[in-house]
Parts: structure tokens; sequence; C-alpha cells
DNA sequence: TAGATTGTTAATCGATTAACAATC
DNA sequence: TAGATTGTTAATCGATTAACAATC
């Protein structure tokens, strides 16, 4: 059993993956897999798949693979999802609107407690059962209530001031999704951002590569 | 000069937040940036920043450093911003309708075309003055018009023949916000994810390391 | 010119892959 | 037991960092 010395970015990126794949073998009704199998279904080597689990102990039986559902339940533990994780969302303009009602937090292990916004229509309203409050209220509430996640959504004007509230206010991390990258310079708040502009632009280079194929020796017609 | 002889998608990804940087520093008036005050506004060191740039051959020059205006405009080509990419959205969910409304594709090199869903109260409609069409004439519509990108918002269900039918009508790259893994197996189209709960969880398991720091030596008092 | 900063090669570091003994 | 597959160490590969000559 080894302790969690120092586990590197490149394998937290894998765990939740680990855990998305194991939760869709769990639905299918596989009970067992190996470390080869699960790396074919994932595109990884089975080599880089028992590296990862063993950087937090392993947890499989030699000469059988791995239980799905023991598995998917340790990786869950890792990830902190049975930790009663909270969160409240800043902006209900149609983004913040879109995640309350559709995404999943609970599956997650995050309770959604409520939302904020500064527009009159919503605050005192409900978004899918969320309650929104006035912006202004923001610390108050926060001081009531332990919440783990700011998600912000705000507009990106707001972001970074926003941000700050909400260190301040005693967040552990925040749900970036405005295209702006805030910046905390607490040690104690992790900024985790979701920058979908990143990812196009990303997409749009490896079609843009495709478009001229191998284009080394011959030659150019384009200008 | 150097060819971009297989360049590593750790540099990819990087490409769109030097972009971004740029554009910001652009808006503040910067004209001349060196590698290391850009590598110290973005938490890299200047070395990787000249070798990221030197894949592609270098935009600087010595003993100045880099024009913000000219590097943004070279890295802005190597994405393909300026192809003129195209872009249609299947489903008008609440996150769909998020994305038509409010993400900048034209910023963002993209120009979108069209929407597609199957319910008959949108269909017909316009959003943010995007055309709303049946998704039983999509590939009508793809065969009319030359569509880089699709991007797919739709019902998890619905996510892998969606995924298919794309692909079989010729798109280049499809855009994936739904929470599931769709498998392509023509080399000729990139998927690119985002995966919301990959994000958040690894921003859980960050946190979760926060609330229980260095366990190594002290005496476990949770069971 | 002197100073600054890049382009580019070399050295280091870290992550992935390979190998195999342990063991179910 | 024989076969399979993990846990774990060692080897390899690739990415980051350092160094410095080139040159603006």
């Amino acid at each position: 059993m080894k302790r969690n010395t120092k586990v590197s970015t490149a394998v937290i990126r894998r765990l939740p993956r680990y855990y998305r794949q194991l939760s869709e073998l769990q639905e299918s009704g596989v009970v067992r897999i190996s470390s080869s199998a699960l790396g074919k279904s994932m595109g990884l080597t089975a080599s880089q798949i028992r590296q990862d689990l063993f950087c937090f102990g392993g947890f499989g039986q030699q000469g059988y693979g791995y239980k799905v559902d023991s598995l998917k339940e340790e990786i869950g533990e890792i990830l902190g999802i049975s930790r009663g994780h909270t969160i409240v969302v800043l902006g209900t303009g149609n983004l913040g609107r879109a995640l309350i009602k559709n995404f999943k937090f609970s599956s997650n292990g995050f309770h959604l407690l409520a939302a904020f916004d500064v527009s009159e229509q919503v605050v005192g309203t409900q978004i899918a059962g969320v309650p929104v409050y006035h912006i202004s209220s923001l610390e108050e509430f926060l001081a009531q209530h332990p919440v783990s996640v700011g998600l912000l959504t705000v507009p990106i004007a707001a972001a970074q001031e926003m941000g700050d509230r909400l260190a301040a206010a005693g967040v552990k991390g925040i749900w970036n999704f405005t295209n702006y990258e805030i910046s905390v310079n607490r040690k104690d708040v992790v900024v985790e951002s979701v920058h979908f502009s990143d990812s196009l632009l990303a997409l749009s280079y490896m079609i843009s590569q495709q478009e001229e194929p191998e284009s080394q020796d011959t030659e150019e017609d384009t200008l």
C-alpha cells in the first residue's frame, strides 16, 4: 500500500475518465475487468492503468483483474465524491441556467445549494428547484452555509471580482466557465477553468492539419 | 524555419491559451512582450514558450522579444482561425441554446450556419438569428453546405447515433458536449469532447486533498 | 557598441512503457 | 497445479528546462 506522495496532474486528469468508464461498464453489467481490457476500451496501455492505480495502492487481484464495482467505488472515494461537497452558481444567464437544469451535480458528489444573480427578474425565483438570491447576499449566505465550490458563469467583466469575493468568503474551489483566466493568489483556493474556446481552437487546429496533409516535400500551390 | 514535424498535444493545448493571453495583452495596449514576461503571466517558463514557438519557426526578434499583434496573428493562423470553418449545432436544449446565444463562434473563426432538433416547437424558428431545422434534414443540409464541425448537445442516448451521422455526412470534426465518449472509427474525423464532470471531479479531488493536508506521519483519527 | 532576448541545441526531469516476480 | 493478471521495479521515451551562441 502506497501513500499518495504527490500524484501527477496527468494521473488526476485520468481518474474521472476511469470513473466514467467504470460507471458505463457497471451499467452494462460487467463485473470484472483486466487492466488490458480497460486500457483497450479507453485508448490507454495496461501498464499505464496499473501504474496509475498503484499511486493509490492498487485495487486489483492478481490473476483475476479488478472488480468493476469496488474499483469504481475506490476511485470515487479518491475523487472525493462522498465528501458531501456543496456548490453555488454565480450567474443565471443561459449557461448558468443550462447547468442548473441539466448538469448532474449529485452524480458527481455535489449538492447544489443556491444560485446568485443581479437581475430582479430572477432573484426570488427558483430554477429547477434551486433558489436564486441577489448577489449582494452572497457573503451572508456563505457565512451561514459551508460551500465547497463556487461556479462562475457571470459576464467576463464581473469574473475577477466574483472570484475574489468567493475566495475571500472561504470557498475551497472555483469552477470557472467565464472565458477569463481569473487569478486567485490564495494558496487554499483552487481554480478549475472550462475554456470552451480553447477546446474549439484545439479542434480547429486538428481539422486544419487534416486539410493539408503532409505538405512536406510537395510543391505548395496555395499562396 | 522549422516544419511542424509532429507537434505534441501538449503544445497544441497551449496554443489557444497563448492566443487568448495575447488577445488580452493586445486589448490592454501592450505592443511587445518577451518570452519571460509572457511566461510569468501564464505560469510557464520562458524556455517553454520559446520552445513551443520554435515548433512553428519562431516569430520573435532577438534582443527585442515578440510583437503582440503579429504573434497573435501567427498563432491564429496556425490554429486555423482564418480558414472559414463552419459549424452546426445538434440539439437546442438548454446547453445548445446557451452556446448559440453566448459563445463567440466568429471570434474563434467559425461561422455558425444552423441548428438541428427534433422538437416541433423549435423547428422552423430561429435562435439568435440561427435557423433551426429538423434533424431529419441533417444530411440534406450537409450535402448542400460544407460544414467543418458538428457540435453535439443532444441527449446522451442520441450522442453516438448523431456522431455517426455527422461523420458519415463528411464533417471534419465533432465537438462533443454530451457526457458520452462517442467512438468514431474514421481516421478523417476528429472528436473533441468537453466533459464537464471530468473537470468538476478533478476539482473535487484537488479540494479534497486540501481538506486532509499531509496525513503522512500523523495519526489517523478518521476511520 | 553594449544589452537584451531570441533561436536552437544539450541536459534534465518526469511520465509512459516494459518486464517480471508475486500470487490469486 | 497451470494460467492469468496484478503490483512493482527498471528501462525508455518524450517533454521541460537550461545554456549559450546568434543577432537585433
